[in-house]
DNA sequence: TTAGAATGTTTCGTGTACGAAGTATACTGA
DNA sequence: TCAGTATACTTCGTACACGAAACATTCTAA
């Protein structure tokens, strides 16, 4: 039973996904040849700048919406940049703080956007019912997409309610 | 000149597309557990089976919206896998093709959906204007996105694809 | 004809991004 | 007490993704 499904939309929002995705990823080299940091990098550092309370690793990762190996060797690179220090907690020895440093704090109140400019431009100039619906229709596909991630459960089976009644 | 954007919209879209990015890479690591086969990897298959003509990695490529050595990574792991071989044309000795193998034919159209499958389901549900709107918001992102991209290079004509006023 | 431009693929280095496994530390209950 | 569990970070291996540069081949213009 193939997922032979003939809506219309599916392959057009799959396309402009992917789009996007690209699209991200070209703007974060771009930041990375000009600013010296990428957009995950940067985004790391505003979380950091932003929160005045000690932050961890773990802590970071959930902010920011990552892994935490991911975090870690974003952490790393900022470390080596000077950035951020790490500092091992006294209390109790498994946590980090990470802490960012003043230059780390110059280069983002400096930097950029993280969304592309332009985006973020031409976005505020649209209606404000049209960035509703585009901020709606965004947070609509990822409640649809992460349902998918919590079902990581042993689904050995995947003969469950199948229910493929595609009228199309 | 800070980009002291006070919009609101843009912060919750920002999240949302980085959601958006981590959904469509663990749902191709499920996948790759699960079939032995990424999104991209899938993707560029069901390219090759579909295109009956030769098609070369820069068609490809072009096809599947990424960089050129980026695709051929995928084909390397593709052709270890033996889903597809890779010939030099005899007429252009520059131009390598591929073809899908017999095997490859065969997994492309056993594989599941490359959007996941609940998003799958969950869309073809939702009424058709809704649709829509997720359709269209997500290519007007795009578009604004991809403005960006294009500016890079000597943009010497204003090509096609310009005129975008789609009023809803 | 032949130097140089153009085209097409491959290689290399870097940075995400993840899960699994490893390590260190803290907690908990018998 | 101390074995087992839980928590927090780090390391490792893999895949994607890109641009720049290296190569190979074809085309083009002097």
């Amino acid at each position: 039973m193939s997922t032979k499904n003939n809506n219309t939309y599916e392959h057009r929002i799959l396309s402009a996904l992917r789009r996007v995705i690209r699209a991200v990823d070209i703007y974060s080299r771009k930041l990375n040849t000009e600013l010296g940091l990428t957009t995950p990098q940067l985004l790391c550092l505003h979380v950091l700048a932003k929160s005045e309370t000690m932050t961890t690793l773990s802590d970071l990762a959930k902010a920011v919406n990552l892994g935490v190996s991911t975090v870690n060797g974003i952490i790393d690179r900022l470390e080596a940049k000077q950035y951020l220090t790490r500092k091992r907690s006294s209390d109790d020895r498994r946590k980090v703080f990470i802490e960012i440093s003043l230059t780390g704090k110059e280069i983002v109140s400096k930097a950029p956007s993280l969304l592309q400019d332009k985006l973020s431009m031409s976005l505020s100039q649209l209606p404000e019912s049209e960035q509703i619906a585009i901020t709606e229709s965004l947070e609509l596909v990822v409640a649809l997409m992460e349902v998918e991630k919590v079902d990581a459960s042993p689904n050995l089976f995947p003969r469950e309610k199948v229910a493929n009644n595609d009228i199309t």
